[in-house]
DNA sequence: AAGTGTGACAACCGCCCGTTG
DNA sequence: CCAACGGGCGGTTGTCACACT
């Protein structure tokens, strides 16, 4: 289709003078952009309208951070690129201050190779062919990976509080075992109202961080005293930085089982963690789930839960579950719920 | 000092989608 | 219902500064 303001032959192309950027900056301060379209015309500038708008938001609004981005803002890429892939408008949601082109070059420019440095394929996030050959001989490599500190086996959210009491403990074992029962129906329609964890506002802060360093299986830790006095040293989850902390809300429910993730790519676990984390019946609810979840996706957007204005990051936070395929078992309700109620 | 390579960033292009008449 | 339009987005290209030879 194109644009008509961009075929025009009497605009200008290339960088912006300073000149331009200020009539366009008074213009904008003292109309606001109303239409794009209008823009040139009315501010006097020889661009088209998608170009103002372009060089506006990318670069001149007032609220843009500058300057290289943080660690913690490249964890949080790079997190959130691993859910939503290129979806840079997104990403760039996680990121106040920075635009999604910011985002595509640092990634395209940095992180990218830095990722593909330590063997993961930057688009799938898997262990690329050659890494993987590795990683089957020497489980170190991946251990050393600054970005992905451990192997990508299955794992939970779970608590890094560094106090985790044993009130903790329980409500974690209570809604495993929730967990456990729902999951072996694959059912929503199963769930026991009992087990939905409408009501578990404790919860809201038990679950929030996701360590790839210590990947037990949340029943192991649950049935492993180890786990307690773990989480009891000060330094329990430590050797994932502090700043590799989710700054974004996360859900209340968290587990996310990775095979759904793995098992779609490259990476194979090992027979025993298969056999752990995926019983055939499971692997099956997990593709369906993750069909479901992508219908749910498209409801889901169509809905516009206010998504950058609101601290509730609804949309990422189902984002972060549905590739798990357990999302739509398991959490439906309570994200419905919390859809609604936020 | 000049030529070349590279990285970072700005800007453009083309497509998609929602809105409007 | 449909075409035109405008805005948004992701991919790509262009430009510039700097390092290296």
């Amino acid at each position: 289709m194109g644009h008509k303001c961009c075929s025009k032959q009497k605009v200008k192309r290339g960088l912006w003078s300073p000149e331009e950027d200020e009539m366009l900056i008074n213009h904008i301060n003292t109309y606001g952009h109303g239409s794009w379209s209008s823009i040139p015309k009315l501010a006097g500038l020889q661009r088209c309208g998608k170009s103002c708008r372009l060089r506006w938001i990318n670069y001149l609004r007032p609220d843009l951070k500058r300057g290289s981005f943080s660690e913690q803002e490249e964890r949080t890429i790079i997190e959130v690129h691993r859910i939503l892939g290129n979806k840079w408008a997104q990403i760039a949601k996680h990121l106040p201050g920075r635009t999604d082109n910011e985002v595509k070059n640092f990634w395209n420019s940095c992180i990218k190779k830095k990722l593909i440095a330590q063997g993961l394929d930057p688009n799938t996030h898997n262990l690329l062919p050659s890494s993987k050959t590795n990683h089957s001989t020497n489980n170190n490599n991946i251990s050393e990976c600054s970005f992905y500190p451990t192997l990508p086996k299955p794992s939970y959210f779970f608590p890094v509080n560094s106090h985790v009491s044993d009130t903790s403990i329980d409500i974690l074992k209570a809604h495993f075992q929730a967990l456990s029962s729902i999951s072996s129906s694959p059912d929503t329609n199963h769930i026991n109202p009992d087990h939905s964890l409408h009501g578990s506002s404790t919860l809201s802060s038990v679950y929030e961080y996701r360590n790839h360093n210590t990947a037990w299986t949340l029943q192991e830790k649950l049935n492993s005293n180890a786990f307690v006095e773990a989480m009891n040293q000060p330094s329990a989850g430590a050797s994932v930085p502090t700043s590799s902390c989710h700054s974004y809300p996360l859900s209340e429910l968290e587990i996310v089982n990775e095979n759904c993730k793995w098992g779609t790519g490259n990476f194979e676990p090992s027979k025993p963690d298969q056999e752990m984390f995926m019983q055939p019946q499971e692997e099956k609810a997990c593709e369906v789930g993750i069909e479901k979840a992508n219908m749910l996706i498209d409801e889901q957007t169509n809905m516009d839960a206010s998504f950058g204005s609101s601290n509730s990051d609804f949309d990422f936070v189902e984002s972060t579950q549905l590739p798990y395929g357990l999302y739509n078992y398991h959490l439906s309700p309570m994200m419905d719920q919390l859809q609604w109620n936020g």
